[in-house]
DNA sequence: ACCGCCGGGTGCC
DNA sequence: ACCGCCGGGTGCC
């Protein structure tokens, strides 16, 4: 159905540097509960056939989830049916689409806020519903089937950032004259010095406000001119958060603007400063117009937030990360301890150096940084920075006893040069090995033998060397991925929304149920993520012994659930347990054995899957892919039974092999995820292919 | 990453 | 290493 190996990587997303070896986390995994099922090899088939011999147990089917009994003649029908909505998949596809690109998506913010978050789940246990919200009239539901856990969860959770993007609702400014409207005086700022070839900007220099329809970062754009005729000089731009409003203004009521300097900018390239009024007369349909009034409310609601926020001192970067952080601590305390929590809280009151230097940092690969070569101009003292981040916790800085992991790290940081430059000092006779990582190995083979004070030289001569904590890394870790709720996207998603290289329509979210019942489920699913991960790192690395481990260990996992969780949740939800991603690594273990030719393990395997996940959808795929197994050990007639006598499972019965196979197939590509609209040449490409 | 750019590190064609 | 490639950091019209 799902290529293994792709959708693991796609659950576990970036990789950490986990501390510790497998025995470490396999320690940490729960107690064993029934081990005695675990070892014991020869007993699956009982269960199977015990589970399946009963023709009217309820199946789920492998589409969209839904649960249901009946005989082969409505599992039959079902299936067509819902075959059939694949259309319907792609339908949605494009109406979310056109919602996107759509003209009057211009007034989109004229709506009640909600920014409560979270998914709906009606349509049964799979589906999630997002209520477009940009007109409150013709509010129409988009109902997207989350049938496929890559889907699934990757698109609740740009939702999410998007939510968080939606303007919060003005207050109303309401304008009843056109008098009131060329008094009200607006102060705002020049942004975009950089792309501006005009450097020179004095207090008290006049301005207009000229649309520019044809910029490509942002049809809404308005250029900041020269009040001066025949000047034509452009100083800069008006916030896209502010032109978004303005610019409807001046083209569909024929508003005009001028304004001043008022006060010099500090940077070269910083923002300017401005105040702006209304020049043209406005009649009293104009003014009582809705669109209008709504345009003008948002207008000065933009300028009036612009002032009152602390934006002016916050990097956007960081607002991202405190906007996330608060999110997750409002709606999962349940999930923290109460140290866990403060220390998170005590993020927020962190000063601008520390927030800025901490995020800058977690978001670079790392682990380890080197404190003299990092440099950051929005933050101004890096050095006391790192002093007090160190303090508090949220740093961990070299020290002249470090680890060796640590010590083989800090030396990947160094460039060839220097490296040659500690050999030297350690062992003047070896070889120059031009490789850096053979020169590294050497240095810490000398360390670990005669030099036990190379850490005390390399702090001495680079300085301090600085990585995040293991508790804030694990932390905002997981603060992270209960805010997206996958482990590919981080706090670049809010970029890319804000660049608009992503769109998303809007939507109101309800939450119905909480993602982790309480923390320690949450736990069992990070430890299974990180088995996904040395399993996945395994497989790179082709080291068949780990990844030998790895299944037993999730053989050992799986074992531990299946009793209470496996079958209650429902199909969204249980992509957020440990079974779930144990499953996963099991079955990417079949593939690896498969591909060592390994078929009686392989099929050994597949057989405790199916008797754990008596209810899963995905039993008919590993249905077949048991009978698959089967032929290549020679054993065709089994494979027979297997497939055609639905000795496993209803599913198989519902046609014969091959068209069971014909549906897989067809079911095996999930949709892309939504197409990425920008205006980038991918977008381009695939907007011709839509049209074609 | 789903973009596009830039600049540093690195290697032995 | 005057080159060419690769991959990390970064962006905020």
């Amino acid at each position: 159905m799902l290529k293994g190996r792709e959708s693991l990587i796609r659950l576990i997303g970036k990789r950490r540097t986990l501390s510790g070896d497998l025995s470490v986390i396999l320690s940490a995994l729960p107690p064993l509960v029934r081990g005695e099922k675990v070892t014991a090899v020869g007993d699956e088939e009982e269960d199977v056939a015990s589970t399946s011999l009963s023709a009217s147990y309820l199946v789920h089917c492998p589409v969209c989830g839904t649960a249901m009994r009946g005989g082969d003649q409505a599992i039959n029908a079902h299936l067509d049916f819902c075959l059939v909505k694949g259309k319907k998949r792609k339908l949605t596809q494009s109406t979310l689409f056109q919602l996107k690109y759509s003209p009057k998506a211009k007034f989109e913010s004229n709506s009640p806020s909600n920014n409560t978050l979270g998914f709906v789940n009606q349509m049964g246990p799979t589906a999630v519903s997002f209520i477009k919200d940009s007109d409150c009239q013709k509010s129409e539901n988009l109902c997207v089937h989350a049938t496929y856990e890559d889907q699934s969860v990757g698109n609740l959770c740009d939702e999410k950032v998007d939510a968080l993007y939606q303007d919060k609702m003005p207050l109303g400014s309401n304008i009843t004259t056109s008098q009131e409207l060329n008094q009200l005086i607006l102060e705002t700022l020049i942004v975009g010095r950089r792309f501006s070839i005009e450097k020179e900007l004095r207090l008290g220099t006049s301005i207009i406000l000229v649309r520019d329809p044809n910029n490509i970062k942002d049809c809404n754009a308005i250029k900041v001119l020269s009040a001066d005729p025949g000047c034509g000089k452009v100083f800069g731009y008006i916030s896209r958060d502010l032109s978004k409003y303005l610019s409807p203004l001046i083209e569909k009521f024929s508003l005009s603007f001028e304004g001043c300097v008022t006060s010099a900018p500090e940077h070269i390239f910083g923002p300017v400063p401005i105040r702006i009024s209304c020049l043209s007369p406005a009649s009293s349909n104009m003014i009582d117009s809705e669109v209008f009034r709504s345009l003008w409310a948002n207008v000065v609601h933009v300028v009036e937030s612009a002032k009152t926020n602390p934006t002016s001192g916050k990097t956007k970067y960081q607002e991202n990360l405190c906007l996330l952080i608060k999110e997750v601590l409002q709606d999962n305390r349940h999930l923290f301890t109460v140290d866990e929590l403060s220390f998170l809280e005590s993020f927020l009151s962190l000063s601008n150096d520390c927030q800025r230097l901490f995020i800058r940092l977690y978001m670079r690969k790392g682990p380890w940084f080197r404190l003299s070569t990092m440099s950051y101009v929005e933050i101004l003292n890096i050095e006391e920075a790192t002093k007090e981040l160190s303090e508090r916790g949220y740093f961990r800085l070299s020290s002249a006893e470090v680890p060796l992991d640590d010590l083989k790290r800090i030396l990947n940081v160094l460039a060839i040069p220097d490296l040659r430059f500690l050999q030297n000092i350690v062992d003047k006779r070896k070889n120059l090995s031009s490789r850096k990582q053979d020169i590294i190995a050497s240095l810490v083979s000398s360390y670990e033998g005669r030099h036990p004070c190379l850490p005390a030289v390399l702090i001495k001569k680079y300085g301090v060397f600085v990585t995040i904590s293991e508790t804030a890394e694990s932390l905002f870790w997981r603060a992270q991925r209960l805010f997206f709720l996958n482990g590919e996207q981080d706090l670049s998603a809010f970029l890319f929304a804000d660049l608009q290289i992503i769109k998303y329509p809007a939507y109101n979210c309800i939450t119905t149920d909480k993602i982790f019942r309480n923390r320690s489920d949450m736990l069992s699913f990070e430890e299974a993520v990180k088995v996904a991960q040395i399993m996945d790192q395994s497989i790179e690395e082709n080291d068949s012994i780990t990844v030998a481990q790895c299944i037993k260990m999730s053989e050992l996992g799986l074992s531990c659930f299946s009793e209470h969780a496996i079958q209650s949740e429902t199909t969204f939800l249980s992509l957020f347990s440990a079974s779930w991603v144990y499953s996963k690594v099991v079955l990417l273990g079949i593939s690896f054995l498969e591909k060592e030719h390994r078929y009686i393990d392989a099929i050994t395997l597949l057989r405790r899957l199916l008797s754990v996940f008596t209810c899963d959808s995905r039993r008919g795929y590993w249905t077949l892919r048991l009978s698959i197994d089967l032929e290549h050990i020679g054993r065709p007639t089994e494979s027979l039974i297997v497939a055609e006598n639905g000795l496993l499972d209803p599913w198989i019965r519902a046609g014969s092999r091959l068209a069971l196979q014909r549906r897989i197939l067809r079911l095996g590509k999930p949709p892309r995820r939504w197409k990425i609209p920008s205006f980038s040449m991918t977008f381009k490409r695939k907007l011709n292919e839509v049209s074609c």
